[in-house]
DNA sequence: ATCCTCACG
DNA sequence: ACGTACGTGAGGATG
């Protein structure tokens, strides 16, 4: 007879373990529907481990019918004081049932028992019919179930961490019996249970007793034998509490189980039926699972036929006009669209699909005409991508009516992948495979040789961006984020391709030079370092530093990381003092950041034909609005010491003659704070003109209105005002200025009463998070919040700092990108060029004698950009390179 | 891949 | 009491 192998599991704890050990990954677990789906997914982790280890033939998933059991009966409260479970989590459990359905695992609950029960009766059946059983749980109190025939995998901190109790092991690690589990418990108690057993006896001396006499029963036998006083005396008290305890403890072995253990044979999965669970749940890497593991192996299950037409030479005259507008993808290996290869282009509406691997037809008719025509409008995904690449081919895209990527974003801040299968997903939407699934990744991402796969996909792709468009376009109408979509960040897509496009020159002699002399300088300071370590290590292992400064040479270690000793700037200037290595070491690994970062970096990305930099601006990828910046990142220059700062003298206007202009908002995020706050304080330091930091200065230490403002004073402001905009801590304060967590909060104190509106405002965004699950800006720009009402005090403090910081960030973001959008068509007449932007700042190249004109323009356009209740300021620079802009 | 450090607003 | 400033990207070391 072949073996029978019946697996058995406890439903509520290992969905309950599952929970708590994905829980702080809580908001990333959540399907388009809102529901939360960490447990359901470390339920099927778990599941998935242990079919592939026990490969069942029987399996029962066994649940709690309720809260009342003949335990509760017994005792009034037992389970009693439990906190209630989290919504979170029950929310799960009809979905973790649904999954076991369609895993063709029979579930089951008995009222009155627990499932622990309802496992113990099974597995007893089991034994008399010669099962070997499995037995999962996340309860150690299952382990007195062990036997010749029975484990019990018990899964530690995480869902695949899984600890298998043999009877042998349930020995070695508890020093008693699986049947003496239950003694053990009748004299401890169960705290989590709320049973008491015996005083004064905690798990050490259960065992010892029970090592010694076996069971309860034997021991009260026995009791005269006892000679601890103490212990006896308690023992006798607790009689009745031990008894009783131990009876709660015993796991039932004949329970009125309907079930037959023969009939609960494992069916296997249901693929359909798995599928599209696995879709709602949007559980991505299942479904990819399932694919390598199923039988068709190069299609993602779920996926339906779609039709195509290739287009050729010979037949671009067959492709339709497109009266009613199109979707258009063009497709290419890799994230840097200045230069990765195109691999081919999908066109087409409403189930007519055209494809080729043959990007140069774009430059044919019709299509190069269709794609150049503002009156047909095209549906995409990535606008500014898709507008760089096709600028590459002569082509300047137009007509871009919908850029799905972007609504996306808008919708959602968290849904900024650059993929659209994934996007897809995130609205319920499953007929698109990501390209991870269709191309694979690192070293073997290659577009597919096959034309089906390949233009399969393509197609898909324009089918799942004409099937969502609708949804999403209502979804930012309901958000009332339909400007913000159309007057702000879809024109921005293309003024920020223009940019990346017109690039900025960098002269690679001045970065070649300033890295011979850093080279010298580091080889110098490197043999000072050795000489006063006493060894060669590498300096830049913060490992190796660590161990040279706190062990070797014995410096006191200020902070400590995760993973050792700290060895950041703040601990190395503390130690300064008192060693000259530390002095060293700073300027070592100043020195070193220029020179790999910016010095190095920069080499590495000029363009051999134009001499320029040509970055990536990531419009939605910042939970802010916040542009961000790629390959390389231009908005992270030094500036703020000398060494550093010269890189600057790299970068330089395309023509000879010509004049790098940057204008810059002056405290754009405090200005944008005193409107949204109305602080009538606050907005009238800013009507006259005062010098802020300054005006809170006076404020928050009291001066009177002749005392000179010290710059230590005004520095200890500034920082206050920072903090401010931050979502303000005590702590975080004492720790910037370097004082008590106690003055720190009676700065913050202070300056609430001197600005009560702004305290309004804090309290105000918290509270509306709170209340809606998002704070906005003053374009309607949405971040969500889901940790503003977490138990967990760390997540829920991050949040609300998060809630008063984001509006304000946002909308500087908000006003700076309705600026950029503007002055393209304030500059249109002028050789001047928009080139970067860096959060508060627009800088351009030009011809000298535009430089009077931009002085002007340039700021008119910056300051109108929005009618705030307060003026906005903005401050003009320019000079031969960027470093004399200022 | 992840941590640490450090560049910017 | 908890452990903290907000938002980013890049390079080097290390597992």
């Amino acid at each position: 007879m072949a073996e029978k192998r019946l697996l058995l599991i406890d439903g509520n704890s290992v969905t309950f373990k599952a929970f708590f050990a994905l829980y702080t990954a809580l908001g990333k677990f959540t399907n388009s529907e809102g529901l939360h789906t960490n447990a359901i997914y470390g339920f099927n982790t778990m599941l998935e481990t242990m079919l592939d280890t026990v490969k069942p033939t029987h399996a029962l998933v066994a649940f709690d019918a309720g809260k009342k059991t003949f335990r509760t009966k017994m005792y009034d409260d037992y389970k009693g004081g439990r906190a209630k479970t989290a919504p979170e989590l029950s929310e799960q459990f009809p979905y973790v049932k649904e999954l076991l359905a369609a895993r063709g695992i029979q579930t089951y609950e008995l009222p009155d028992y627990e499932a622990d029960d309802i496992i113990g009766t099974l597995a007893k059946q089991a034994e008399d019919n010669g099962f070997t059983t499995t037995i999962v749980t996340g309860d150690r109190d299952l382990t007195q179930l062990a036997d010749a025939h029975t484990t019990v995998s018990i899964s530690r901190k995480g869902v695949s961490d899984i600890e298998h109790y043999t009877p042998a092991y349930v020995k070695e690690k508890m020093g008693v019996t699986p049947e003496q589990i239950i003694d053990i418990k009748g004299l401890q108690g169960d705290n989590s249970d709320n049973y008491p057993g015996v005083t004064g006896v905690g798990p050490k001396r259960a065992v010892d007793l029970i090592g010694k006499y076996g069971s309860i029963e034997n021991l009260y036998d026995h009791i005269d034998e006892i000679t601890a006083k103490k212990l006896k005396e308690h023992l006798v008290a607790d009689h009745e509490e031990a008894l009783l305890s131990k009876k709660l403890a015993t796991i039932l072995r004949d329970a009125p189980v309907e079930k037959q253990v023969e009939n609960l044979v494992y069916e296997g999965d249901d693929q359909e039926k798995l599928v599209e669970f696995y879709q709602r749940m949007n559980f991505n890497q299942f479904l990819s699972k399932m694919q390598i593991d199923g039988e068709t192996p190069t299609a993602t299950p779920g996926l339906k036929d779609i039709d195509f037409t290739v287009l050729k030479a010979d037949n671009l005259s067959s492709l339709p006009t497109f009266a009613n507008g199109c979707e258009f993808y063009l497709e290419m290996l890799g994230d840097n669209y200045h230069l990765a290869e195109m691999a081919g282009f999908v066109i087409g509406h409403e189930d007519h699909w055209y494809v080729s691997r043959d990007v140069s037809l774009l430059q044919e008719a019709p299509l190069k005409g269709l794609l150049e025509s503002a009156d047909v409008a095209k549906q995409v995904f990535d606008a500014k991508r898709t507008y760089v690449a096709l600028n590459r081919l002569n082509i300047t895209l137009a007509g871009v009516d919908c850029d799905l990527l972007i609504a996306s974003y808008l919708l959602n801040t968290y849904d900024n992948s650059n993929d659209l299968g994934r996007v897809a997903m995130e609205h319920g939407y499953h007929q698109v495979a990501t390209d991870e699934d269709v191309y694979g990744k690192g070293a073997k991402e290659a577009i597919p040789a096959d034309d089906v796969d390949f233009f399969s996909h393509l197609a898909r792709k324009a089918r799942a961006i004409e099937a969502l468009r609708p949804e999403l376009i209502k979804d930012l109408d309901t958000n009332e984020q339909t400007q913000l979509y159309r007057e702000i960040e879809l024109p921005m897509a293309f003024v920020l391709a223009r940019m990346e496009i017109a690039g900025i020159t960098v002269e690679a002699s001045e970065l070649e030079a300033m890295g011979s002399k850093f080279t010298e300088q580091l080889a110098e300071i490197e043999q000072t370092i050795y000489n006063e370590a006493g060894e060669e290590f590498n300096i830049g292992s913060p490992k190796q530093l660590g161990h040279i400064l706190f062990e070797k040479m014995g410096l006191p270690p200020i902070k400590k990381t995760k993973t050792g000793y700290s060895t950041a700037v703040g601990v190395l200037e503390k130690l300064a003092a008192e060693a000259p290595i530390a002095e060293n070491i700073l300027k070592y690994r100043k020195i070193s950041k220029i020179q790999s970062t910016y010095v190095e970096g920069l080499l590495k990305v000029i363009h051999p034909d134009d001499h320029k930099v040509h970055t990536r601006y990531l419009q939605t990828m910042t939970q802010t609005g916040r542009l961000s910046s790629v390959d390389p990142n231009l908005q992270n220059i030094p500036v703020r010491n000398e060494e550093g700062r010269a890189i600057r003298k790299a970068f330089v206007p395309r023509h000879p003659g010509w004049q790098i202009f940057s204008s810059d908002y002056s405290q754009i995020e405090l200005r944008v704070l005193a409107h949204m706050s109305h602080d009538a304080n606050m907005q009238e330091a800013f009507r006259e003109g005062e010098d802020i930091h300054a005006a809170t200065a006076r404020r928050i230490f009291k001066m009177g209105p002749d005392e000179e403002v010290t710059p230590n004073i005004r520095r200890q402001a500034k920082a206050v005002n920072f903090g401010i905009v931050y979502g303000i801590s005590d702590f975080g304060l004492s720790q910037n200025i370097g004082i008590t967590r106690k003055q720190a909060k009676n700065f913050i104190d202070t300056y609430f009463e001197e600005y009560p509106g702004v305290k309004a405002y804090m309290d105000r965004m918290v509270q509306q998070a709170k209340e809606q699950g998002f704070v906005e800006t003053i374009a309607h720009r949405r971040r969500y919040l889901p940790d503003i009402n977490s138990r967990n005090f760390n997540q829920r403090s991050f949040a609300e700092r998060t809630a008063m910081n984001t509006p304000i960030q946002g909308s500087a973001a908000d006003i700076i990108k309705i600026a950029m959008i503007r002055m393209e068509d304030a500059v249109k007449d002028l050789q001047a060029t928009m080139l970067l932007q860096v959060h508060d700042e627009l800088i351009f190249e030009a011809p000298a004698d535009e430089i009077e004109t931009l002085e002007k323009l340039v700021p008119s356009v910056m300051d109108s950009a929005v009618d705030l209740e307060i003026p906005l300021k903005v401050e003009s620079h320019f000079g031969p390179t960027w470093y004399n802009a200022k």
